[in-house]
DNA sequence: AAGTCGGGGAC
DNA sequence: GTCCCAGACTT
């Protein structure tokens, strides 16, 4: 029996497991909790709960997964962002159906080979599946720890995760890691949080770096700062009768494996009259709509969303096609304007669908 | 090592 | 507005 280090053994001291019950807590089977670990990357349990349910309902087994199409998942997917867990999760899916004969694997390097699986999510499903002897580093952990140990290193430097993940392996609890796990995680996401910590009431006051220093505020450290570039989008929303024209993104820009509209960009935001004479002179236009004489339908307002690394800002323009119509590109695909629900659409095209309807 | 990938909630 | 969330992947 390994001596347990004095912060684990307040820490699961601290830990009342039913506090916080949710459904992937308390249950052994690898593919829902693998499953709820990607739902949850860079995602607040109350966001990320309601897919979980969806796709524990609709997928009970991971075969059912693996067996679904792509749209299909990206449409239960749609709304929660980061779509390439989406894709991962599917593919991983299907190795595990096509190369372990749909039994999760069970070994740690089994388990991180999967595609969409990181350190991390590794390390919560080896524990909370298997028992096995592996420490989370998650946001959580690194707040608490940073603050605990008044550890200034920069979290998103490879000596930070280094630092932080030695120390994290020395404060495993080895006899119970699935236990000491999400105790630190429950303890960060409830209690050492963010901003306002619970620090008045905190059993680690006594022994917290950063709260003996005044430094609960400091910690952690991040050294990347993120940069937002503006883009300007101009939806051709091509309808002709009944139909509907939709577009697959493709890989290598936002919202990969999501449908929108023929797009075009522009370096700038360019309104009311001077728009649709901006349009036209883009190769886009000339190459799709060659002289044909376009009707436009309704020109909408600007719609706005942030991401991460962008802010779009999108102008949706209704175009009513004539039955001899051509449009010349390939990739669009044409649907019965009824089954566009079928699709996955990035947030501002359902958000602009929504306005559409009412 | 740096950049990119969504969307939402708390402040 | 800013920060950050049960991070992973690409270049």
């Amino acid at each position: 029996m390994n001596k347990i280090p004095f912060f684990t053994e307040k820490l699961l001291d601290w830990y009342q497991p039913d506090e916080r019950p949710l459904p992937w807590k308390a249950i052994k089977n690898p593919y829902f909790i693998w499953l709820s670990e990607i739902i949850l990357q860079q995602t607040r349990v109350q966001q990320g709960l309601p897919y979980y349910i969806k796709f524990v309902e609709q997928f009970p087994t991971i075969t059912d997964l693996a067996g679904a199409s792509q749209d299909e998942v990206f449409k239960l997917w749609e709304g929660l962002g980061y779509y390439s867990r989406a894709r991962n999760l599917h593919a991983a899916a299907q190795m595990v159906r096509d190369d372990y004969a749909g039994v999760f694997p069970s070994t740690y390097p089994e388990i991180r080979a999967l595609k969409g699986v990181g350190e991390y999510t590794a390390a919560a499903i080896a524990s909370f599946a298997y028992d096995l002897p592996y420490a989370v580093v998650d946001g959580n952990v690194y707040r608490v720890l940073s603050r605990f140990f008044g550890i200034d290193t920069p979290i998103d430097t490879t000596a930070g995760k280094k630092e932080f993940r030695l120390r994290a392996d020395e404060l495993l609890d080895r006899n119970n890691p699935a236990v000491y796990n999400q105790a630190i995680m429950d303890f960060g996401a409830t209690h050492c949080t963010p901003k306002a910590p619970k620090c008045e009431t905190c059993l680690h006051q006594k022994q917290c770096v950063a709260f003996r220093e005044n430094r609960v505020m400091n910690l952690p450290v991040k050294s990347k700062k993120i940069k937002k570039r503006s883009r300007y989008f101009y939806y051709l929303v091509l309808n002709k009768g009944t139909k509907i024209y939709l577009n697959k993104r493709s890989e290598k820009d936002i919202w990969a494996d999501l449908y929108d509209f023929l797009l075009i960009e522009l370096e700038q935001q360019v309104e009311g009259l001077f728009l649709m004479d901006a349009l036209q002179k883009t190769s886009h236009w000339k190459t799709w709509f060659g002289k044909q004489k376009i009707v436009i339908d309704s020109i909408s307002g600007i719609y706005k969303q942030t991401l991460s690394h962008q802010n779009i800002n999108a102008i949706f323009i209704e175009i009513q096609l004539d039955a001899s119509f051509f449009v010349e590109n390939k990739d669009l695909i044409v649907i019965e304007r009824k089954k566009i629900k079928n699709f996955a659409f990035p947030k501002i095209i359902t958000n602009y669908l929504e306005a559409k309807k009412a």
